[in-house]
Order: structure tokens, then sequence, then C-alpha cells
DNA sequence: GAGTTTGAAACT
DNA sequence: CAGTTTCAAACTC
């Protein structure tokens, strides 16, 4: 297995390497018969993720197996059980820098997959771990090879079968798993694991989209933005959501096109898929019964199947109930009516729409943030105009709910160079979207069912011409804000102008304007972006620069060159920075200890496990105010730092305790100060319990948490701190498929490392690879369990508390 | 929305 | 390394 992982690995970076010569015109296809096996994703060192490995290539021996491989033209490669996450989940976002979602995406992608995107638009993985890399390169492969011949496929696979991938992962594990099977029988178009189907543009393509991974998915929508051809799934998923009622609705309504998704013929093949869905937790039963189900739905239809991920509920998440709803069987129908309009949620109360096929998809994704490229919008067809109501296909959409913490592990244990930036950012970008989500959740879900999926938005608008469904991240402080926001969908990054490619934005006379216009304040600032003027968008004023990410349409920049169009000149410009200081990229954010008190930093000094890397300099803010990056991070300010009259409400300078604990709060806003006082208390309770031995000593909660539970709700941008260590990580990551900047991954470790071990992983001492810590707003993803770095116990408690501590995304019950 | 304030980044 | 300038975000009105 290791070296087949090796071997796909390199394979992958040949891949990415590699420009995509796919014919867009030749996606016309109608439609695709694939099947799309959940990526699962795990971790090699897992149990878990051994077994499913096992179950994988049981899977792929099996008679069943075989004769989907018969059925299909191209030959299906042997799928490896993958731990890169990355590909498609961590991945999703950091494509985005130097994929740059913009330009990268050939394709757009109809699947909301984890699965790297195609060589441009994902990015690469340089993996030591070629075991991760593995599976996804065959993947790759078998995209690429699908979109050469996607149109010669096209015409041909209306009916094909093809599993592209499985990803499943294991919640209860906190890792997660992903394997691509890619054994695709036929590829729609461009069916690979990265690869979106919708690039291809048929509107046969089918996305599938967890609901609960909605922070996760929103990446991959964003990425499918990319291409122009974004319209598809999403839009069709908007279509459903605003009509359905049930709580399952909304996860319904993310299921895109009904005709290629999973279909099950009978009511009885529903159930075994159902069943599969139930079982979230056990990976090798659930492989089992998945690819029992494939062959059935596959053979009977004759139509594309496409099985989204199947996502393991995290331990924290409510998975079950949506894993056990029943599945609604449907009529044959035909759904050649339109092509794009196939998708028909089916919820429960979609049955009118009467199809024999039981659709049921689960797509996990890891979502990324606005930060990332983010096409957040993604247009959707209305379903007037696509016919949904004239497709009879009736879709019905099984999600089972990721814990997107336990994914990030995973990827981490990928390479980590392309792999862990990437993977963060995605994950990122999925809590941003937390916020989102959780407004639809509240709306469009009435039962108690929760939702456990990051948050994203799904924003739909229904023109007379299309409905357009865009994810939109939200910072993680917006979301914890949310409660009293109420939600809202983001309106700001769904603008339909979003969809516009991201590399042109700046070109629009003004730009600044249009982003006004288009977003809300409150939304706009999850998704904020930059407004630079005079640095071309290649300096570190700008925060999508220092962030590692490339601008976009949000941006209101003016001359901006951190676009894919101009990355040799992005790189360079880094590159030139980094020389200059090494640690320019990397988070501003760092964790100052783990219950360690050597760190340079006298814990008791500063209260807040997380410090500034260099501090603050604040003369007149008090460091009360965002100008102070130590406050917008959320941290206390430290010894290092020299600014004046400190009242910071996360920890003072002079050592005294965090305003929000504290009775200090007085200074802070009245707002801010309630945000302030439960994101301390709740560190500092959270710390309490997980190192009782070291009250002071920062723990991985902290660490990743001060992002989360800022005082900006207000505005509830993230804080800048945060998001640029977030993006930063991915996007550096990403920057070069294949060739990720060391720095890049370095800035990574350093977001949760300490800083003396920040100077180690500059030296090298720490493989960046082996290990990397991410902190994410939500804190799911923070660590992986391989990560080498956590492999003192201290800190893989603190990893560990990580995940729990921090407060699930969006959490699925309808109020926080 | 325009203007001001602020402090980091960049420059010297 | 310190001082100054530039820059864009944060903030205020």
């Amino acid at each position: 297995m290791v070296l087949e992982s090796k071997e796909t690995a390199q394979k992958e970076r040949e891949l990415l390497h590699t420009p995509l010569t796919w014919d867009k015109d030749s996606d016309s296809h109608t439609e695709t018969n694939v099947v799309v096996l959940p990526l699962w994703t795990l971790d090699m060192d897992t149990p878990e993720r051994n077994q499913i490995s096992a179950t994988l290539t049981k899977f792929e021996d099996s008679p069943v197996f075989n004769y989907i491989n018969s059925l299909s033209p191209i030959k299906p490669v042997k799928s490896v059980p993958i731990s890169q996450t990355f590909n498609s989940l961590s991945f999703s976002s950091p494509p985005s820098v130097f994929t740059s979602p913009h330009v990268s995406c050939l394709k757009e992608s109809r699947f909301l997959r984890r699965h790297i995107p195609l060589g441009t638009s994902k990015p690469k993985v340089s993996s030591e771990d070629a075991n991760k890399a593995h599976t996804s390169e065959e993947t790759l492969a078998d995209s690429t090879r699908a979109c050469h011949n996607s149109s010669e496929l096209q015409e041909n696979t209306d009916r094909g079968i093809s599993v592209e991938d499985a990803s499943i992962e294991l919640s209860s594990e906190h890792l997660k798993f992903s394997v691509e099977p890619q054994q695709t029988l036929k590829y729609n178009s461009c069916g690979s694991p990265g690869y979106d189907p919708p690039l291809c543009g048929n509107e046969g393509n089918t996305l599938l989209e967890l609901p609960d991974e909605a922070a996760a998915d929103a990446g991959y929508v964003q990425e499918g933005c990319k291409t122009d051809s974004s319209e598809g799934h999403l839009q069709k998923i908007c279509q459903t959501e605003p009509k359905s009622e049930d709580p399952d609705c909304y996860w319904d309504s993310l299921v895109p096109d009904g005709p290629d998704m999973l279909i099950f013929n009978s009511p009885g093949e529903a159930e075994a898929f159902k069943g599969l869905m139930h079982k979230p937790l056990d990976s090798s039963i659930r492989l089992s019964d998945f690819m029992s189900v494939l062959p059935l739905s596959t053979i009977h239809n004759g139509r594309k199947m496409y099985f989204v991920d199947s996502v393991a509920s995290g331990s924290e998440h409510e998975i079950g109930d949506h894993c056990s709803e029943p599945m609604t069987t449907a009529t044959d129908t035909d759904q050649t009516q339109d092509n794009l309009a196939d998708v028909v949620f089916v919820t429960s109360h979609s049955n009118e729409h009467a199809n024999d096929q039981l659709v049921s998809v689960t797509h996990r994704a890891i979502r990324r943030r606005c930060l990332d490229f983010e096409m957040a919008n993604v247009q959707r067809k209305n379903s007037d105009d696509n016919s949904n109501a004239g497709s009879s296909t009736s879709e019905f959409d099984e999600r089972n709910v990721a814990n997107e913490k336990q994914q990030l592990p995973a990827k981490l244990n990928g390479n980590f160079q392309t792999g862990i930036l990437q993977g963060i950012g995605l994950h990122l970008n999925a809590l941003a979207a937390l916020k989102e989500y959780k407004g639809i959740q509240i709306e469009n879900l009435s039962s108690g069912r929760q939702l456990s999926l990051p948050g994203s938005t799904l924003q739909i608008s229904t023109s007379q011409e299309h409905q357009h469904l865009s994810l939109v991240p939200v910072s993680s402080e917006r979301e914890l804000d949310s409660s009293d926001n109420g939600l809202h969908p983001a309106e700001d990054c769904s603008q339909p102008s979003v969809y516009m490619a991201g590399e042109d934005f700046n070109k629009n006379s003004s730009p600044r304007k249009k982003k006004r216009k288009l977003e809300t304040p409150g939304e706009t600032e999850g998704c904020k972006r930059c407004n630079c003027k005079k640095s071309k968008c290649l300096k570190l004023y700008c925060e999508c620069f220092a962030a590692g990410v490339y601008c976009i349409e949000p941006c209101s920049c003016q001359d901006c060159f951190n676009k894919p169009i101009h990355e040799d000149t992005v790189l360079q410009t880094r590159k030139q920075i980094e020389s200059r200081n090494p640690l320019a990229f990397a988070p501003k954010v760092i964790r100052s200890s783990d219950s360690v008190p050597e760190i340079g930093d006298d814990p008791n000094k500063t209260p807040a496990s997380a410090r500034h890397k260099r501090g603050c300099n604040c003369k007149k803010s008090s460091c009360l105010k965002k100008y102070c990056e130590c406050y917008q991070g959320g941290v206390g300010c430290s010894i290092s730092c020299r600014c004046e009259g400190c009242k910071n409400a996360f920890g003072r300078k002079d050592g005294s305790a965090p305003v929000g604990i504290e009775t200090d709060s007085e200074e802070i806003e009245a707002t801010d100060k309630g945000v302030a006082e439960k994101a301390s208390q709740k560190t500092e309770i959270q710390n309490t319990e997980d190192h009782p031995d070291s009250a002071t000593v920062s723990t991985p909660l902290r660490l990743s948490r001060p992002l989360l539970p800022l005082p900006f709700s207000s505005k509830g941008k993230a804080p800048r701190s945060f998001v640029t260590t977030i993006t930063s990580s991915a996007l550096f990551a990403s920057q070069k498929l294949g060739k990720p900047n060391s720095l890049w991954s370095q800035s990574k470790h350093f977001q949760t490392v300490p800083d003396d071990e920040m100077a180690d992983i500059l030296l090298g001492d720490t493989s960046p690879i082996s290990c990397i810590k991410t902190s994410s707003p939500n804190g799911k993803r923070i660590s992986s369990p391989s990560c080498d770095l956590g492999s003192s116990p201290s800190r893989r408690g603190g990893r560990k508390l990580i995940l729990q501590s921090i407060p699930s995304f969006p959490s699925l019950t309808p109020h926080p």
C-alpha cells in the first residue's frame, strides 16, 4: 500500500504539474454517469484507517467492483486509501492560492468534493507521505484522463458508472480517512476526484454535498465557482432549499443534480444505502454496504450514479439523524428533460417528484474560507429554468455529518507542504462558513435535529434565470456571534458578481463600490477582502497577500497583482519578503505554550496561551481595538509587546488577567465584552480541565480558540491575525502545486507551535510534513493525529482538547 | 460614504 | 537598529 501510495503521489505530482488540456467545450455532455464513492480520509496510522483501506481493497477485488469496472471504458484505478484529505478537503482552499481558485479551475465542480481539484486548481501534495498522496494521485490521473476523454466519454457515459472516490470520515476517531477508490468505470467528464464533472459543463453532473460539512463544502463550491461554469449544482441545491421546510431539506438541497447522483432504484437499495449511512462510524461496514449498494443502483438504472463522500459522523456532530433519514425512493423518470435540472432534492416532501431513483448522496468537503479564493457564490440554475420541475428526477440526499476536525488531522498527516496548508485553508473556510450555515439551518430546519456541519452559508437567490447558491464563508467569529445576528445567509459573497472568476475582479472599474454594493456590512466582513490601492496586493499590507491567498472578486483592490495570472510575481514577491523575514507569512498569533513554561513568554504575564508572534506596538489604542494585532487576534499582550497603556482584554502586557475574566471588561465595549468574557472563560475552563497541571499553560484550545471567540462580533470579521494565520498557511501550502513553499509549511507549524519551536522549524529541525498543528477557528481540525510535534503527551492532549473543547462549528442545534 | 486614526509594513 | 514614510484597515462622523 505504501508503495502504491508513493506511486500515486508521484503521478499526482506529475499531473499537477501538467497543465490540463481539458476542453470545456467538451464538457457539454449532458449526463455523467459517475459513481462517486465517498472519499475517505483516513489516518494511516489509525486502526480505522487501516480498516477502511482493507475494506476498500476488498471492495476493489470484489465481483461487484469488477462488474462496475467492466461497465466503464475507463479502467478503474486501484483505489488506495489516502490519508490526504488534503486532496479534496484540506486542499480545497489551498488550491485557491496557488492554484488560484480563480484560475485554477478549468472545471467547475458540480460535485462538491473533497477531492483535490486537478492539477492547476488543486494544490499539489508534495508530501512525503506518499501513502496519503497515493490515492489522490490516481484519482487525479483518472480525472485527467476523464477530462481528456470527456468529450468522448460524455457521449458514452450517460449511463456509465464510475466510482470516483469514496470518502469517509470517521469522526469518532477524530480521524479522517480518505480513500479514493477512483475506480472510475466511467468518468463523466472530469470526474476525477479533484475534478468536478461540472467542469465539463454538464448538467448531468451531480453535485453531492454533505450538509454537515457545508463549511467544507463551501470550499469546494468555491473552487467550483472558479470556473465559469460554476453554475452547477449549487444552484440546484439552492433551488430546493427554500422549499424545504424539513430540516433535512437543507441537506437535501445541497445535493445537486439528481440524475447523476447515486440513485437507488428500489427502496431496498435506498435502505441499504441508508443503513450504510447509518453506520458512519463503522467504516468497514459502511464501505461494504456501500459497495453492495452501488452495483444495484448502477446496474438497474444503468444510469450514472454518484456517490459522494459519505462521512462518518463526528463524535460531536449528531449525524445520526441525517444518516437515518429515510431515503426517498422515486420512480424512474426521465431526467433527460433538462440535463441541468436534474437535481431535485428529495426531501421527505419532495417525493412528489417521483423517481425510481433514490439518490442519496453525502458529500463531504471542506469548505473553503473566504480568504481562499472563494468563489463564494455558485450559481445554480433556477429550478424553473432548469426544469427541476420538469425533471422528474427526485433525488434523495443523505448526508453524513463528518467532523471537519477529523478531517484536518488526516490531511495533516499527508504531505505537509502541500496538503497541510491547503487543508488548513479549507478548514478555515469551512469554519467561516459555519455561521452562514447555521442561519440556514435555523431557518430551514424545524426539527430538533442537529446538524453538525461546519457552517457554510448558502445563499439562494432566485433570479429569473438562475438561482444562485452561494456558499459564503464567514469568519468564525461571526459564527460565534451569530446568535445575535441571526443568521443571514451571506449576501456579500453570494452575490452574483462573486460568480465571476476571481482573476478579473480587480479589473472592474470600481471594485470597491461594487463590493460594497454586493456585500452587506456584516456579512461582508466574513468574506472581506483587501482594499489595497497602492501595494498592488503584493505586500503584507494586503491582507490577502499576507494570508497567502489570491485576491478575488470580493476584494476591492486596485492594480492587483495578487492573482493567479501573476502567480510568478506573487511567488517571487513572497520569497522576497520571506527573505527579509522568514516568519513574515507565519501566523501572527501563535501558541505561546502548551503548558510548557519554558516558552519565551511568561505565562503569568500573558494569560492567553496564544500570543502574537511579534507583539504589538500600540500607542493609542490601548490594545483595545483591532488596531492592535494582539487584540485582533484574540490574544493577550505579552512581554514581547511594546504597547503603551495596554488594556488588552485578552490579557495585559503586564500580566494582568484577561479583562474578560476579570472586571476590566468595562473598558471593553459592551458587545465585545461579552464575547471576550465568554471566550476567555471558556478557554480558561477548558484549559483547566484539560491541563489541570498548568492553568496558565496555553492549551491547544487556546491556541486555536483565541481566534474564535473574539470580541469582534459586531463586525463579524475574523481577527486579522487569525485570518492571516489560517489563510497564510493554506495559501502558501497551495501556492505551487507540488512545490509547496517550505516556508509556508513552516508558517503552518507556527500557528500552533510555540515560538521556540518555530525557530526550530525554521531551522528545519522539525519536519513540517510530519506534523502540522493548525488552529482552526472552530478548532475542529486542529491537529493531526500523527503529527510529530504533538508527540509529546501534553501536546497531544492539547490537540485533543482543542477538538473537544472547541465548540463544534455550527452546533446543529438551532440555537447556539 | 468620506474622512480620520492607527499601527504594521516598508523604507532609509 | 532606529527613525521615517507608506499603507490599508479600523474607526468615527
